[in-house]
RNA sequence: GUGAAUGUAGCUCAGCUGGUUAGAGCAUCAGAUUGUGGUUCUGAGGGUCGUGGGUUCGAGCCCCAUCUUUCACCCCA
């Protein structure tokens, strides 16, 4: 049988976990210093948590658990009565924020309010893996829930600002809100075709303006709505004049200027915080994101010249009423999620891993196992060695010497302790460092305090 | 889901218009060196050429299917 693993499935080595780690310990006290509560659910939920929540694209790409149980045998006596339940009623979840809603309405009696939590836990989506898609990935969420206030939307400004910078990748942090994009299809006339419309105007900058007007079209956008639009397509500058075009663009509508308000509230607060300006992006163009936000919308893209990565390392929103389905209504949330996974990939390429001297030896000296007797004189030696917190393994058999120190070599273990007959007649051990070769004798109280520094 | 490329030893790759027993470097293991790693030297193991069919006297090479990986679209972290 030969070993492999699913589609867009990846093991981890030891050398890639020290990496990972590195990022989620970067992402988690960041976090816990804007006072996160760290929170896990179940890897699968019950399908109908799941279903219609990532609308019909979503729906393709959810991992459905077979059944346990003689499932085909089920198939055949039930025929044309067979409903999708009988096959599959589980699913892997696709993302963090659907669960975390669920979970808080399941306890809603438990949390005091506003509720700020952070997950970090793996992901899975059926979708066909490419450059920094995977089908296992790992998201790190960070959600307020129950308050209003876009006191928090300028927090997770601050947490993402913070994060790109304790890793050190240029960003740039793009904002937009959904009530401004739902006033443009007002103007327009097309409310009820906000979705097709901001899906389009998304891909401006990918595929120009031409391209877009023809997916309008075929979307069956008027062409006097397209004609309207023309405008948004040739907004530059900078915030101020982008937001000044919007006031203009969205006299008419109330949930446009709603919208333009929120934003230049958050833009107010960061103002406040005296936030980098230069990694916010007004980006009205800008709709990515799950159907259920209602207002913020956050994307982030590397913005950095040691990179060529384009997909976004960030993605979030607030939602108004994600809890509402499940029987919850008016809680209003927002939060940002991480992809860790495309982040590696990014610090991979721009070789900041290397710079961060993150490969540390985990042993910090090798006993060498010369046989029963001498075994048994280095377990108490080694037990000594621990308890004094100094990292310490015996080499489990007593093979030739040079395997052992080819070992160490190996593990880059800096140092060697040696322990023969001679050793235990003296009391004296042989310890060699592997960098200099050097060796020299001593007591063990002695070489605690030489390898605890 | 749509379109394209790819697959030869653990890794990176050679392999001629189809022609004997498929090679190299690195890695691994063993020995040179029975209490000393990283350098050096010597040797060894490791392949149903992704898988299954087909064409042919003969297939790593040609054809079909399928899977993997990669890239683009769709969508997304």
């Amino acid at each position: 049988m030969k070993p492999s693993i699913p589609k867009g499935t990846r093991d981890f080595s030891p050398d890639e976990m020290v990496r990972r780690n590195f990022i989620l310990q970067t992402i988690r006290n960041v976090y816990e210093r804007y006072g996160f509560r760290q929170i896990e659910t179940p890897a699968m939920e019950n399908l109908s948590m799941l279903e219609g929540k990532y609308g019909e694209e979503g729906d393709k790409l959810l991992f459905r658990i077979l059944n346990s149980g003689d499932v085909t045998n089920e198939i055949k006596e039930k025929r044309d009565s067979i409903k999708t339940s009988d096959l599959s009623e589980k699913g892997l979840r696709y993302d963090l924020t659907v669960p975390f809603a669920r979970y808080v309405v399941m306890h809603r009696n438990e949390i005091t309010f506003p509720f700020r939590r952070y997950q970090m836990q793996p992901v899975w989506r059926a979708d066909r893996p490419q450059k920094g898609r995977y089908r296992e990935f790992y998201q790190c969420d960070a959600d307020v829930i129950g308050s209003d206030s876009l006191l928090n939307e300028a927090e997770l400004v601050q947490i993402i600002a913070d994060v790109f910078s304790a890793l050190n990748i240029g960003v740039s942090i793009k904002i937009n809100n959904r009530k401004i994009l739902a006033g443009i299809a007002e103007i327009l006339g097309q409310a009820d075709k906000i979705i097709d419309i901001t899906v389009a105007i998304d891909k401006l900058d990918k595929i120009g303006a031409e391209k877009v007007n023809e997916e309008l079209r075929s979307k069956g956008v008027s062409d006097d709505a397209v004609q309207k639009m023309q405008p948004l397509f040739s907004v530059k500058g900078n915030t101020s004049g982008k937001l000044a075009f919007l006031d203009t663009f969205l006299e008419k509508s109330d949930i446009g200027k709603k919208g333009i308000e929120e934003v230049r509230t958050l833009l107010n607060y960061l103002d406040t915080l005296k936030f980098q300006t230069a990694l916010l992006d007004l980006d009205i163009t800008l709709a990515r994101g799950l159907n259920y936000y209602t207002g913020a919308i956050f994307e982030v893209k590397v913005n950095d010249t040691r990179s060529t990565f384009t997909s976004s390392v960030l993605g979030g929103g607030r939602y108004d009423d994600l809890t509402g389905i499940f029987g919850l209504p008016d809680v209003s949330g927002v939060g940002i999620s991480f992809g860790i996974d495309r982040i590696y990939d990014v610090m991979l390429e721009m070789d900041l891993f290397d710079k961060l001297n993150l490969n540390k030896p985990s042993t910090k000296v090798l006993l060498v196992n010369f046989g029963s007797k001498e075994e048994h004189y280095a377990l108490t030696v080694l037990q000594k060695l621990r308890a004094a917190d100094i990292k310490a393994e015996i080499y489990p058999d007593a093979a030739k010497m040079k395997k052992q120190m080819a070992y160490a070599d190996a593990y880059k273990i800096p140092y060697v302790l040696l322990i023969g007959d001679e050793e235990m007649q003296s009391g004296k051990l042989t310890l060699k460092n592997m960098t200099s070769g050097e060796q020299s004798k001593h007591e063990v109280e002695e070489l605690m305090n030489m390898l605890h520094e």
